[in-house]
DNA sequence: CATTTCACCTGGTGGC
DNA sequence: TGCCACCAGGTGAAAT
């Protein structure tokens, strides 16, 4: 599934691609809305803009656009993979594949495509005039001060896990690296967030960017079936602790990792390691 | 308001 | 081998 860093290489391998292109023509399918935009406003929206950046915000792709005059377009559009969402560059002669939602022409002869197979991905347009640009719902865990970090979860009732998947409070941590970080943090998922001392949350804060570092410069993790731009897997798999490891020994310790179910979630983690 | 639960969706998997 | 119930989880709405 797309967490950040997962996001972050899709968001890299499409600026790579696509920057300076123009979009020639923008369609997207009717079938049933997995769209924040109504399908022809996007479509009139995007249809002559030029791709001026493509970067990251918390799980969301962001496309600064410009007008073919090389002035701010009005809007940016914003892609949310969801659980199986995949932003596929493609040439255009490349067969179509099932559940594409959504299909930009670029001036390449290539097509950026909005694959979607669960449909819990998003598309839409964010109006930049008189506003300012996305900034995501949370703060960026890659980027937030040990400080700021730790006030997040001051005071709260809820367990870190849940805190953690909490886009409001940190947007771009989902299930795979809140399992990982805790482990390396070595919390308890279950700990009540506002009961965690100082000390620790800063070990926590550490723990998220190192281990969100090592998981971009693997490309993400390929568990169900993530594939980057250009339809390649990533292999931060290879280096989970805790996550899908139920039953199999700690690589520290050795004892049994266990799966329970927590804030809805699969939740994994090491029962000696982790208090 | 803070927190918890649940529906959404369908391909892959495990059990028989 | 084949079939089918069930699980996976990001998000937002509804419930508590």
């Amino acid at each position: 599934m797309p967490e950040l860093p997962e996001v972050e290489t899709v968001a890299q391998g499409v600026n790579d691609r696509t920057q300076g292109q123009r979009i020639l023509s923008a369609v997207f399918s009717r079938a049933r809305e997995p769209f924040k935009t109504d399908p022809e406003t996007m479509s009139a929206a995007l249809a002559g803009q030029r791709i001026a950046r493509v970067h990251r915000v918390g799980k969301h792709i962001v496309f600064d656009l410009e007008t073919p005059h090389r002035k701010p377009a009005a809007h940016q559009f914003i892609v949310h993979l969801g659980m199986t969402g995949r932003l596929l560059y493609s040439h255009a002669d490349i067969p179509i594949p099932p559940h594409t939602h959504g299909r930009l022409t670029l001036s390449s002869g290539y097509e950026l495509r909005f694959v979607d197979a669960r449909r819990f991905g998003r598309l839409g347009l964010h109006t930049v005039e008189h506003t300012e640009p996305f900034r995501g719902p949370g703060s960026e865990p890659l980027t937030i001060s040990p400080e700021d970090f730790c006030a997040l979860f001051r005071n709260r009732k809820l367990s870190i896990k849940a805190a953690l998947l909490n886009q409001k409070l940190l947007h771009g941590v989902g299930n795979i690296y809140a399992d990982e970080s805790l482990f390396r943090a070595g919390i308890r998922p279950t700990r009540i967030a506002g009961s965690i001392s100082h000390p620790r949350l800063l070990r926590l804060h550490a723990a998220i960017q190192t281990v969100l570092r090592h998981a971009i410069e693997l490309g993400g993790s390929s568990v169900s079936d993530y594939v980057d731009a250009d339809g390649v897997r990533g292999f931060f798999q290879l280096e989970h602790r805790v996550y899908d490891r139920a039953g199999e020994p700690c690589r520290d310790c050795g004892t049994e990792i266990h799966k329970i179910v927590h804030a809805g979630r699969g939740t994994h983690y090491c029962p000696k390691c982790q208090r």
